[in-house]
DNA sequence: TTTT
DNA sequence: TTTT
């Protein structure tokens, strides 16, 4: 089925420093805790009330996790954008889990920092290689700091996730 | 924490027809499963591959609800755009689990037929007498058709799913 | 034709302080010009490079005023979700011109102060009043703190710019 | 500035077949008007009413542009995601005009075809040779049947858009 | 005209 | 576990 889109944007804050863990080959993969909260006032009681919700993004592409391993600290607001995936994994009783992230992989998947801290250059100037290397035209253009994109020539892909982790959540 | 966005946004079909329950204080409440899949092809081998991925929708407003009701049926090409949200359940053995699910509910929430089934107008006409009372101008315009927020004369609360249903998925 | 979806979504900086002007009835319109930017690197000099985009959001909506006219200054970073529009208006010369907006009015608009600036509650309990009066459940719930929706008790309307004001941008 | 987000979100019907242009160094730019429209229903009248927006949607992308060669015709409902920009050029009494268009181009741009026609593999294969070559990995995984980075291998640039046309819209 |  |  084409003609399918599967996109979730998160502006929220990290709950703790990211996990980077690496594929046996050698790619990383970025674990991230974020929150978003909404407010809002109780009509009966008039007092204010807020719920936290707090999502799973995982780094698949090389060029974010180095932006994450750089400047992603707890702490630090973020905006992602990426799409849903439901994993199926098994607990220690051998029974089906499933465990749904927002994975930034491949394309239409971003990530900025967007509380000023770490956006020094850093972001865009770690693809320029890669990026380079597949863009026949004089400017290196429309690289967005940090978009997943940007490491096309180094990476993008591991689409199973075939990492020997347990760990759900 | 003002300054979080959480958003989902689908287009993607309805793998069945959708079910409709009921909170104890008579709100409806629908449940999709929607499907969105990608498309590749293998570099090495060159054919094709898909992967499709599967989402649950829950419709919490009224207004929403009623639209699935009347149009949505399996295989319909739909457009949502919700909010993501983890709900804590137990299973039979006691154990906790999560269950991740894109929350039509309020705000910021749409919902829209992409084929065509079903937009002779029933997906606006029927907020019309609920949102009139809650705007003072002369048109009531900015009632997309079948927007989340069209609903409010009529609800759009019930914010802990706190319903008896032990189902995850 | 239903079935269709118009969306824009910015995160950026605004240029200077927001103009407030009313309508003839009363209602405020805000106006506010927010800066987007890419950086890249030019693959030939190596050098890096900015382009700046403007774009000005007008905003119909009661509640976003309210929060536009208190808690946005030069400078601040938002977080925007509105719809394209395109307006038509007469220059001197009596020529056709155009002027394409991000318009944040009635549902599925938002406005989210991103540098913690104005956060302290301000934002979502200005509205307070007029949405609890439009939702009959228990809790207010749903209010992200400045949806455009939140205003529905007091307004939303205004589809046809008939303003007096022949600046296009 | 890092730390910024411009991006459109479009679903709506293509209004004429596409005209596709060339750049003097042959890159191809396809020109499409697609428009959105809103029904609600007049709260005093109680009758509907309905309001359409057109959309100048400009294509850059040598992949995207193809698929839309191949397969966008009038009518076509399409999903596209791309970024706003605005243009200055001059009238033919020398004024300024501005032209504000949804660009794709580069990152995170997206065209997907909604009704069926035309997704028979062609979108996305058409891309398998250039990207095969800027991706490292086994699968060719990632790419979206036709999102803008898929054409990496082969274009993507163009930022200044040096054309001599003199056409606004 | 913002911001980094 | 974040943030306001």
């Amino acid at each position: 089925m084409a003609g399918s889109v599967n996109k979730v944007i998160l502006v929220g804050n990290v709950g703790a420093d990211p996990e980077i863990r690496r594929t046996q080959d050698g790619r990383p993969i970025a674990n991230l805790r974020i929150a978003t909260s909404e407010t809002w006032r109780d009509r009966n009681s008039g007092e204010r009330r807020e719920k936290t919700e707090w999502h799973t993004v995982v780094v698949f592409n090389e060029g974010l996790c180095k932006v994450v391993e750089q400047y992603v600290k707890k702490g630090a607001k973020l905006y992602v954008e990426g799409q849903l995936q439901t994993r199926k994994w098994q607990d220690q009783q051998g029974q089906d889990r499933y465990s749904t992230e927002v994975v930034l992989q491949g394309f239409n998947s971003t990530l900025t920092m967007l509380d000023g801290r770490g956006d020094g250059g850093g972001a865009s100037s770690g693809f320029g290689g890669g990026r380079g290397s597949s863009n026949d035209y004089g400017d290196d253009y429309g690289a967005p700091s940090s978009s997943s994109s940007s490491s096309r020539g180094g990476g993008g892909g591991n689409f199973s996730r075939d990492l020997d982790d347990d760990i759900p959540f």
